[in-house]
RNA sequence: GUCGGAGUGGCGGAAUUGGCAGACGCGCUAGAUUAAGGAUCUAGUGCCCGAAAGGGUGUGGGGGUUCAAGUCCCCCCUCCGACACCA
């Protein structure tokens, strides 16, 4: 039998199907590339703005800046589920260009990353061969979804004409202090001015003027908001690199890879983002955010307040030191100093500094062998005890479980009493939170409370549970008690009270701590900007001029890093390149010899600051020219300013985020921006997924050819489970946009993900789903076109009152949901009047057509474009103007009111919509059945709502 | 465990300030058209009772406020996400 052979009989030639659909979007494609629809002049105060002139109208000739997190170029090309956010941006910047506003939306590419160095480490092709191949292959895809970027503001992070100015805003940020008091950034000339002229003293308390060279620049050094520190890192010796904390799993286990992660002191590039804390934490007031997102940046931040306290140790039984001598003291932080009362024992860190020299030689006589670990000696616990924790996992460390401990043989004395606790080891105390240790006070902390049971320490309550109360320890409200000048206070009161008297003695201070810390900015790795930073025999770290800028990467034959085991040290791939790695500048001194910094920056760096270089991507004078930036990024109401709409993944909540805030309040403190925060408006869309389906021995099975029986899913005969999971290969369920477009085509593909729900919430994807979008294009055309000859249907005539006010009220409605992202409802909507103008069957009015079709232009250019040109407009549909609702015809004349007997509807009414409010009443008792409800009843109240509706309440 | 978010037909989801629950779409049912339909068109479609008219019931569960609750208040359950010994 002969198959796919049947004619097209039936169908008519000119249905809008899914050639027609792909012949009418690459030709429109094509037109825009052509025209340059879609780019917004360069300098946008020399140039008129395109568009709708609405003279008189409020928004005329306001900007708005929107923009998508920009995506890794990744080699595997994109499903459908992708783009989900890249369509809600370009709805919406299409709505309000032809709403008036002058509209930037451009596009680029994360392109610095391990994924094309590990391709690179494969393959053997460079990193930049494959990235620039994966992003011309990207902007393909995105271009065939009829999306509308500036395409002559693309850029990607690889650009060595982009990464010069990240290596320029890395060195702003080294040559850059934190001035503490004026709570901002300042350059470093202005701290040694300072020095210099006595007004601040140095971190060592010598006199600038005596200090060699290079105590001064060890001085500065330690007040750069780019350093280098010594510090616990994540060391990751599979990926031969070190990873910040976010890029390390709970699991201890690198985010990327899922490679073993050791911690281990190093010294790497930091950021000190910490002295950024409580402006990154108050600003966060002033944008317009997800509160879901802000108080994940809240918790990250972590700004905890409490009060240092110090206690002295070398106290009775078991001294350290010298007999008679105190040792040195302890400090703690605590965020409850008021139960200081209540310490039962001291608790430190396995990594704290003082461990080793404040354990005891020997176990006083009668030790209680809880404490000991069974080891003979203190230092021997120590020992057992620090190789048990390092033995661990991190994942063991992390997961709460009992508490343990070995004591040091050593007290230390409570400040308030001068009574001698014992001094512990214990992991659950980290070394990383406050000051690594902890005064433990079991009567208000549950994890104290588990200790001191453990260890048989005693517990005391310092604060009065209510007499309800019959759990342990006990943190909530009360007056304290056994608490000496406390007694009675309220915790506030009594935080107060005890941090005074620390203070007068010297012992205690107020303090704010946060989780936060400073950020890990040095990778061991190829593929990432390099630092801007050379050394010289001193070991010290110097700027490379701006005027040397870009350092660019060297040619490698060999980039991938290598596999190392824990303890090796990292090697930088870019130590392979001799050559480069030593560099000649003359930096003050003549031309010298310098050695390069070998590590690059991580990839948030890139990241960190796109949004300025879309503004003025080719600027050789500056990152962004300030009256350009002014006019982007300013809120002329006095606002924070910043992007008007940046859409992206949840998954950036904390660390892209807070980086890009961070390094935009350090240019906004060096004067080179103009307003504190980057993204004004924040929206995070929501994932698409799709049904994954898994046979007897859990193998998935191709998705597409899955099918479902009677609410069972079958893949060929074998019955096979479903269940929901991200798009991908891993999962056989990817649907890629050609699966749609060959079918269906981009409008299509377009109206149903902004058509299955909310942007901000995940939804399944429904490949069946899809027909009934391209039905609404398919009758939107049919509405307006002739299928059987291709000719426009529409006439010159008025449309009747009733197809009028319809007609206005969508334009409202459509607005409305378009201006709150509610592109769902704005596409529900516009298929009601399309669905009416079906109903009515005639030719379609052209006033109805001209809105019908600028209605649309947003969700569906390329199809709104060929009927615009249908209608017989020269210019492009992208600048029209969007269809403006007359409010005279929003309400309709005569409207149908429920009437509700005891509030459940029994009838309805058809009244004027103008009528009065006793009018109203009155048609309501005429009305047949309600007469016959209510007929003898006891009529107690009237309820009457203006045009909404009457309930009648019965005795 | 803590902090967020969400629970509405078979499915995705609508529903300014409390005011007709289920818009719109998928699916399903029936019909039209067709050689055929996985195309297109028309009608119906929350659930229960009923031939129908109509009635009852219904937004995770339980209570409450109100003439009126998906919406407000209290308690509980489930799911998703983030953080996870943060002193």
């Amino acid at each position: 039998m002969a198959t796919g052979t049947s004619d097209q009989a039936g169908i008519p030639l000119y249905r809008y199907n899914a050639e027609m659909a792909n012949e009418i979007e690459l030709r429109w494609q094509e037109r825009w590339r052509a025209d340059g629809t879609y780019r917004t002049p360069l300098n946008p105060l020399a140039s008129a703005p395109r568009g709708p002139q609405l003279s008189g109208s409020p928004v005329q000739q306001k900007k708005l800046f929107i923009m998508d997190m920009f995506p890794y170029p990744s080699g595997s090309g994109l499903h459908v589920g992708h783009p989900l956010g890249y369509i809600g941006t370009d709805v919406y910047a299409r709505f309000k260009r032809m709403c008036g506003y002058v509209v930037l939306h451009p596009m680029g590419y994360d392109a610095f990353g391990l994924p094309a160095e590990e391709h690179a480490r494969q393959t053997g092709e460079h990193p930049r061969v494959n990235t620039e191949r994966n992003i011309a292959n990207m902007s393909r895809q995105l271009a065939r979804l009829g999306l509308g970027h500036d395409d002559q503001r693309s850029l990607a992070t690889t650009d060595v004409e982009y990464y010069r100015w990240t290596q320029w805003i890395f060195l702003q940020i080294f040559n850059s202090w934190y001035d503490a008091d004026a709570q901002r950034a300042r350059p470093i000339a202005e701290l040694i001015e300072l020095f210099e002229t006595g007004q601040k003293s140095t971190s060592s308390g010598a006199a600038w003027a005596e200090m060699t060279d290079v105590e001064r620049r060890i001085e500065l050094d330690e007040h750069r908001l780019a350093y280098l520190g010594e510090a616990p890192v994540n060391w990751c010796p599979a990926l031969g690199t070190v990873l910040a904390n976010e890029e390390v799993t709970n699991e201890g286990r690198s985010d990327r890879g899922n490679h073993p992660v050791f911690r281990r002191p190093m010294k790497q590039w930091m950021m000190r983002i910490t002295s950024y804390a409580d402006r990154l934490l108050a600003d966060l007031d002033r944008v317009d955010w997800f509160e879901s997102v802000k108080i994940m940046q809240r918790n990250w931040i972590g700004r905890s307040e409490g009060a240092y306290i110090s206690f002295a140790t070398g106290a009775e039984p078991g001294e350290s030191g010298e007999p008679g001598e105190s040792g040195p003291a302890i400090e703690v932080f605590t965020t409850r100093p008021d139960t200081i009362y209540g310490t039962t024992a001291m608790l430190l860190a396995p990594e704290h500094p003082l461990v080793d020299g404040l354990v005891a030689d020997e176990w006083p006589a009668g030790t209680d062998p809880r404490w000991t670990g069974g080891a003979a000696t203190p230092r021997e616990a120590l020992d057992e005890y620090r190789a048990q924790a390092a033995a661990m996992t991190d994942l063991q460390r992390q997961t709460e479980r009992d508490k343990t401990g070995v004591w040091l043989g050593v007290n230390c004395r409570v400040p308030t009493t001068g009574e001698p606790v014992p001094v512990f080891v214990a992991d659950y105390v980290l070394i990383d939170y406050g000051t690594g240790a902890v005064m433990s006070v079991p009567g208000e902390d549950q994890r104290d409370w588990d200790f001191s049971v453990r260890f048989g320490l005693p517990i005391m309550r310092t604060v009065q549970p209510p007499p309800d109360f019959d759990g342990e320890a006990y943190d909530g409200p009360g007056p304290a008690i056994n608490s000496d000048f406390l007694n009675g206070l309220e915790k506030a009161e009594a935080i107060d009270a005890i941090c005074g008297w620390l203070e007068e003695r010297g012992c205690g201070r107020r303090t704010v701590t946060y989780k936060l810390r400073d950020w890990l900015f040095s990778r061991q790795r190829y593929w990432g900007e390099p630092f801007p930073i050379v050394f010289d025999e001193t070991g010290l770290p110097l700027a490379v001029p701006e005027a040397e800028l870009p350092v660019e990467l060297p040619e490698l034959i060999d980039w991938a890093p290598r596999a190392l085991d824990e303890s090796s040290e990292p090697e930088p791939p870019l130590g392979r390149a001799t050559e480069w790695a030593t560099a000649t500048y003359d930096l003050g001194d003549g031309e010298r010899a310098y050695r390069r910094e070998l590590s690059t920056m991580p990839q948030w760096a890139g990241s960190c600051w796109y949004y300025l270089r879309y503004l003025d991507p080719t600027n050789d004078d500056a990152l962004v020219d300030p009256e350009v930036e002014r006019f982007w990024m300013a809120d002329p109401d006095g606002g924070v300013g910043g992007v008007d709409l940046y859409v992206g993944g949840v998954e950036h909540a904390v660390l892209h985020l807070l980086y890009a805030r961070f390094w935009h309040k350090v240019l906004y403190d060096l004067g080179h921006v103009s307003g504190p925060e980057p993204f004004g408006r924040l929206y995070n869309q929501g994932y698409i997924q799709a049904a994954a389906y898994q046979d007897s021995r859990g193998v998935y099975v191709e998705a597409s050819e899955v099918v479902e029986r009677d609410g069972r899913f079958f893949w060929g005969d074998d019955e096979v489970s479903r269940h929901f999971g991200k798009m991908g290969k891993s999962l056989r369920n990817a649907v890629t946009p050609d699966d749609i477009y060959s079918a269906y085509g981009a409008d299509t593909l377009r109206t149903y993900e902004m058509f299955m729900g909310p942007l901000d919430q995940g939804r399944p994807w429904e490949t069946h789903s899809v027909i009934g979008s391209h039905r609404l294009l398919q009758r939107v055309w049919r509405s307006l076109v002739d299928e059987q000859t291709g000719e426009l249907t529409v006439v010159d005539v008025e449309p009747d009152t009733d197809l009028e006010r319809m007609v206005h009220r969508t334009i409202a409605a459509v607005a409305d949901a378009m201006s709150d992202l509610r592109f769902n409802s704005a596409i529900a909507r516009i298929t009601e009047l399309n669905n009416e103008l079906t109903r009515r069957g005639g030719p379609t009015p052209r006033s109805v057509a001209d809105v019908l079709v600028r209605l649309l232009a947003p969700l569906v250019p390329h199809l709104a474009e060929e009927l615009w040109s249908k209608l017989g407009n020269s210019t492009t549909v992208v600048y029209a103007p969007f269809p403006q609702a007359d409010p005279a015809l929003l309400a309709a004349e005569v409207i149908e009111v429920p009437v509700q007997v005891n509030g459940k509807v029994r009838s309805r009414i058809t009244v004027d919509a103008g009528i009065s409010l006793a009018d109203l009443e009155a048609a309501a008792k005429a009305d047949e059945r309600i007469a016959q409800l209510t007929a003898g009843a006891d009529i107690q109240r009237v309820v009457t709502v203006p045009g909404k509706l009457v309930n009648i309440v019965l005795a």
